[in-house]
DNA sequence: CTCTGGATTGAC
DNA sequence: TCAATCCAGAGG
């Protein structure tokens, strides 16, 4: 399988989210490889109040407006690091957050990264987006900003067969006040690991 | 500088 | 239903 071009995360941000569907999340680490299918995204785009950049540019944003296939990691409710794919050219703010994965490899590492016991089911693992990036020891400090395209790097996204449209759902988005109406987050039907409350 | 409010989660 | 726990971003 090979690594997703930028090019990919160049068309439309809706677009990346639908079809990052289905593709592999890997995480190489010191202790072995970690991965998973992509169940669930949101996609949050320029002039959209629950985006980060709707605001303009900030310190804290700045991954999103820098080059696509980066990624843009942030700490959510000061307990929990979230991982976004950056979309769109140099200036665009626009970014897919990673909501939920299936695990496929490495499960007793990510198991341990999560604190669940060894024998924990594998739908909850990663099925929310706190939960994706523990499992996945994605941090702000080790990954904010950091290009996803580069195959030798730490964490990248493998290319998959598509999703068929009929086994995709698009809903209204998760946890946000402001933008509750648009219907930017896509996730698998019927996939055990897509987030729920 | 102070203050407010989250793109969440798991425990109560 | 609520606290945990941090800090970005807005307003003075």
């Amino acid at each position: 399988m090979t690594v997703l071009p930028r090019e990919f995360y160049l068309q439309e941000t809706c677009a990346v989210a639908r079809e990052l569907l289905g593709k592999t999340l890997v995480r190489q680490t010191p202790e072995g490889p970690l991965a998973g299918t992509i169940v669930e995204t949101e996609a949050y785009l320029t002039g959209d109040p629950a985006s980060h950049a709707f605001r303009g540019p900030t310190p804290r944003n700045s991954p999103m407006f820098g080059p696509p296939g980066h990624a843009y990691v942030y700490l959510s409710y000061g307990v929990h690091e979230m991982l976004n794919l950056v979309t769109g050219p140099v200036g665009v703010g626009e970014a897919v957050l990673i909501r939920a994965a299936w695990p496929t490899e490495g499960l007793p590492l990510l198991r341990a990264n999560r604190r669940l016991p060894p024998d924990a089911p594998a739908r909850e693992i990663a099925s929310g987006p706190g939960k994706l990036a523990q499992a996945f020891g994605i941090t702000r400090a080790l990954f904010n900003g950091s290009d996803i395209c580069n195959p030798s790097g730490q964490l990248m996204v493998l290319d998959a067969p598509p999703v068929p449209g009929e086994e995709m759902v698009q809903t209204t988005r998760i946890g946000i006040t402001k933008g509750a109406e648009s219907p930017w987050r896509y996730y698998i039907k019927d996939n055990p690991a897509v987030s729920r409350r």
